[in-house]
DNA sequence: ACGCACCTGGACCCACGGGTGGAACCGAGG
DNA sequence: CCTCGGTTCCACCCGTGGGTCCAGGTGCGT
């Protein structure tokens, strides 16, 4: 996480987009920091993997959108067989789902095109000392969709329901009617209503609206 | 977002810490680096918002627990009042909570406090520029919270449904039998049973188990 | 004035859900 | 050994839910 005193080496940096006008002053002004070396560029995302196979890597400044392979696709494999390469994304498009798969993948920055040379080479710095750097509207967006769905907090059932009694819950959540649990379960009628009513009891449930309500609400349905 | 060429000024940090052994030192460190500025320090939240009345400041390094005002409440008025004013987060703990606090109440960095000088300095500059920087385990939790949360789509009912039937759909979704819904309506039983089986016509809806689940699927509930 | 959509209500029927009590089997544990 | 919890089943009762048909009242637009 932290950097002993400062200067290692230089850092070794992959651009890769598909537009040349894009990436070939992108490249070229990188290389204009002291600490930045630009080692190779690439026009799509298999090219980023055979570069980074070709020598030592630090970070890769990824494009989304590139034909052959997409640098969401592209972030995934390299994460995966790279672990100790970061990936920034540096693209136009912010969108919530961009935003999600980009992260998702393993990307360890995401910038859109209005970032200055400063808010790159710091985005890539960062990258490669494991601090992760979003663009402010990214941070935003991020946020807003952890907190938004985060009302759900999987409340708990009592810790005395049995196995089978939480299997019939769970085929109450999803709006089975008895007979068709017994069906299911292999059980007859019956049964299924006396581990209903156990369920009843112990789990303070009044209805069968109720045990719906409850088996959706403990992450069941 | 972008800084034109490069050294504007020094940038003027506050520094908010309750111990006195972290705070000092951090400050002494900090300005080590040629671009820092470290103009006040704080023990507390109303601190840092005296601190900040009395003259221009560009980040504050604010620390989560600290007595009199938190961090939190520190960093929501301070990024009302003064939203010029970037704060970034340093503390210890990493929870899901304090950092969906922390950034909702405007934070533009968090940082735990195994970070070093270089990556504090960095998540400084960074926020100073606009973006944000987070630790490498704050980003993993921040998206791993964003991504779980996601799977509630919202699905929609059938756009024939009249605004008596959505009351009383929503009502269904709350486990309500049908005596209950008709005195919270004040109309019959036997109204409320229409509306019902208009509902499970116009929607496709089973039988009330189903309802329910179709209620909270739509977000009545 | 007329049709139409909506809300309202009543009547009837019966299937399913829910409550109670009892009973048998089995495996784990004292 | 025998108890105990879990699972399986039965019988009985009845309240609510759900399906159907019908019908009066209101407000809206043509």
């Amino acid at each position: 996480m932290s950097e002993p005193t400062q200067n290692e080496q230089r850092l070794k940096v992959i651009v890769a987009d598909d537009q040349a006008a894009v990436r070939e002053p992108l490249a070229a002004v990188l290389g204009l920091s002291g600490d930045i070396e630009v080692v190779a560029a690439a026009a799509d995302g298999s090219q980023v993997l055979t570069a980074v196979a070709g020598g030592p890597v630090d970070v890769v400044l990824m494009d989304l959108r590139m034909p052959v392979m997409d640098g969401i696709e592209a972030t995934r494999r390299l994460t995966e067989e790279h672990p100790e390469v970061a990936v920034v994304v540096l693209t136009t498009f912010a969108d919530d789902d961009s935003i999600l798969a980009a992260l998702s993948a393993g990307a360890r920055g995401y910038l859109t095109k209005n970032a200055g040379r400063e808010d790159i080479a710091r985005a890539i710095r960062a990258a490669a000392a494991g601090q992760s750097v979003l663009d402010r509207e990214v941070q935003d967006r991020l946020l807003a969709t952890a907190r938004t769905k985060a009302p759900t907090p999987q409340q708990p059932l009592p810790g005395d329901i049995t196995p089978r009694e939480r299997e019939v819950l769970t085929l109450i959540g999803q709006g089975l009617p008895n007979r068709a649990i017994a069906e299911k379960l292999f059980i007859s009628e019956a049964t299924v209503k006396t581990h209903i009513n156990n369920l009843f009891a112990k789990a303070d449930i009044r209805d069968r609206a109720d045990a719906v309500r409850r088996a959706i609400a403990a992450g069941l349905a």
